[in-house]
DNA sequence: CACTAGATCTCGTGT
DNA sequence: ACACGAGGTCTAGTG
């Protein structure tokens, strides 16, 4: 089942949800009225009130009230989390060494407890820095360098968007993948696949992996494939509010 | 009605059941399938999959990925959240101005949607902190050393506010930087630069890191700068109860 | 409103 | 495991 949600469930029905939760690495969220200690690396105390609880498969587990971004108390992914019951009333708690801290809960009362195991391979992309790099290489494609012509940003290929397309001051076509942090092995591979589509004009095609620094192992790659680097730092300057998607908000 | 919690909603009930949540003020949770996409201070898309999406009644937007302890997107309080359905596909966004920002959810398939309006007049009370070291400082500057005379917290120099500023008992000038955590040589650099002001009176002026632990690299520098340094953990006293709950591991 | 500095910061990355 | 730096940091407090 990829999800289970109960309504005012009995302190022994709460205790079996979220076992059964915890069991199946799910993703659990339990609405209580509740009490909470922490002690670690600090030291704390919430009195009783209505808050949402979360715990999740990585082992995070966060209190929060119904105010504020952030967790009133918490606990890093990792950490050991379990339920017990004592003197009639049920506990959860997270623990993690190293540091070493405490976070317990005293359940008084659950409104809802749900546990839900989803599917989600995809990462975050932030795209922000990389697309302010782009536009500083169009209004100064020098400092890539001498003679460099920029044509397209966001050359559509077979195997995906290109990030800037040119020429240089020889006509040879130039391929950049740009990265606003550190390059791997996986921006190389990445331009490498762009190449690819231009393997009958090799000769002409340059490929230039642009990015403030990149590791040993994507120097080695970029080397054995003939492509070259280029350091660039992405520019860090959000206050001129120079928004290209206007049509956005 | 305090909850409302209601399992595969279709797509007209989960905008129901969300415009219901945000009118009462209460906390929404949603399970489901959803696209992200946010445009700000910086800019992000997030692909497809299953994620908790929470609204708070104070603005505060989250959306959880089932790993981490922080949100993979979200929109601080004070944000403006509203839905609308277009080309069939509905949306949560949340905007704000100051900094103009704006964060969009693309709701595909909605597995659980609940609101809650719970009672919670408990703020955390919480101990640890640097500031409780300081308090402790000069309510006992003997822990420091002998003859120990704290005179300022917060001194103001041109490089910025020193933590505790005093004199020895020969009269010496006490520049103290406090740390909570493990100190690195950011807390000695920092130490440094507030020494810099008093550069005249240099035989006079002794600094003081003062911390539950120093790093090596922190140690070193501390060493070369001729600074000191005294190991004293943050306090962890609760104001209105001082005992110490032992039996709590 | 802007600005500052601490945080159970968290999170990634390199050593 | 530890240390360091960045963050859409967030958050509380002050001017």
């Amino acid at each position: 089942m990829k999800f289970l949600s109960e309504k005012n469930p009995d302190q022994q029905r709460t205790f079996e949800i979220i076992n059964e939760g915890l069991s199946k690495k799910a993703v659990i969220v339990l609405m209580a009225y509740c009490k909470v200690i922490y002690e670690g690396r600090a030291k704390s105390k919430l009195g009783s009130g209505d808050r949402m609880i979360i715990i999740k498969s990585d082992g995070s587990f966060m209190v929060h009230q119904d105010r504020n971004l952030e967790p009133v108390n918490w606990q890093p992914p990792k950490s050991q989390c379990n339920t017990h019951i004592k003197n009639g009333i049920m506990y959860i708690e997270g623990k993690r060494r190293n540091p070493s801290e405490k976070l317990e809960v005293e359940l008084h009362k659950t409104y809802i407890a749900s546990y839900f195991k989803g599917e989600d391979s995809k990462d975050l992309e932030i795209t922000g820095y990389e697309e302010n790099m782009r536009e500083l290489i169009f209004e100064n494609p020098n400092i890539i360098e001498d003679g460099f012509r920029p044509l397209q940003r966001e050359y559509m290929t077979s195997n995906g968007f290109i990030d800037v397309f040119g020429k240089d001051k020889n006509g040879n076509i130039i391929v950049m993948e740009l990265k606003s942090r550190r390059a791997g092995i996986n921006a190389v591979k990445q331009l490498k696949k762009y190449l690819n589509c231009f393997c009958d004009y090799k000769e002409f095609v340059r490929g230039i992996l642009v990015a403030p620094t990149i590791t040993d192992d994507a120097a080695e790659l970029l080397n054995k494939y003939k492509l070259e680097y280029k350091s660039l730092e992405p520019p860090r300057n959000f206050d001129n509010d120079k928004n290209l998607t206007l049509d956005f908000f």
